[in-house]
DNA sequence: ATAATACATGAACACATATTCATATAGGAG
DNA sequence: CTCCTATATGAATATGTGTTCATGTATTAT
C-alpha cells in the first residue's frame, strides 16, 4: 500500500492503520446496520415501538403509511435485530429487541441538534 | 389519529406518543445523518480519518478508490459536518469535525458484534 | 507563458431501495 | 365449512445512490 509522503506518514503508521482497520466484513455490517436507521420511516416506528409495544395496525395508523409498507420495513428491523415480535391470535405484537438502540438514537440527536 | 383497540391503548397515551415523536423535520435529518453511515466507502474513510489527518491522495490510496470517488464522498462527509478540509497550497487536508463520530461507530459496533 | 499536480464536480450508468398493489397465509368467528 | 381480520410477501415501479469518466479549477514549478 503506497502513500504519498506529504505529511511524512512513516511506514509503520501506514502497517498500524491498515491492520486496525476492522475486516472488511464488519465494516459492511457496520454500514448496514446504520442504513437501517437511515430511513424516516423506520425511525418512526422506532420511537414509537420506544415508547410501547405495539402490534402492526397501530403502527401502520401512527405512522401514517399502509399495513403492507410497515409490515416490509418491520422485516428488515427484525433481521437486523432491532425489534422482536411477539404472536398473539392473529396479531403479532412488536417491541425493541437491542439496548444500543436509545444510546445510538440519543447521539445521533446530539448531532443533528448542535446548531 | 385512530388506533385499534388491542391493547387499550388510551387514548391520552396516544397524544402523548404522537406529541412526543420529534417534528418531521428532525426525524428527516436524523435519516440523513445514519444514512452518511450507511456506506462501507465512507466508514471507512472515517476510520482513516479517526488515526489522523490525511490528505485526499493519501486517503483514496488507503481506501483503495478513485480520487474521484473519493472527493465525492468527503463531500457528503463535509456538508453532514463529520469531517473538516484545511488547505495547505494545492492540497486539501481531511480530519474528523465531531465528537460524536466516535461514539457512534463504538456503539454500533458492539450491537453487530454480539452474536 | 506552459506543464504538472491536487482536488472538485457534472453527467452518465448501474444498482439499490421504499412504496404500492395484488395476493397469500393463518387464525378466529359464525 | 365460509367469511373476516391481521399480517406477510412477491412483483412492479419510481426514486435514490455510488462509482467512473471526463473535465474544470487552482496552485506550484520551470
Amino acid at each position: 500500500m503506497l502513500v504519498c509522503n506529504c505529511k511524512q506518514i512513516s511506514s509503520d503508521d501506514v502497517t498500524r492503520m491498515v491492520s486496525g482497520m476492522p475486516p472488511e466484513v464488519e465494516i459492511d455490517r457496520l454500514a448496514e446496520f446504520f442504513k437501517v436507521f437511515g430511513d424516516p420511516t423506520r425511525l418512526r416506528i422506532i420511537y414509537y415501538l420506544s415508547c410501547t409495544e405495539l402490534c402492526v395496525h397501530d403502527l401502520s395508523a401512527l405512522v401514517g403509511m399502509q399495513q403492507s409498507a410497515v409490515s416490509h420495513q418491520l422485516k428488515i428491523l427484525r433481521l437486523n435485530r432491532l425489534v422482536k415480535s411477539r404472536k398473539e391470535g392473529t396479531m403479532v405484537f412488536y417491541s425493541l429487541d437491542d439496548r444500543h438502540v436509545d444510546d445510538l438514537y440519543a447521539t445521533a440527536l446530539a448531532h443533528i441538534r448542535e446548531q
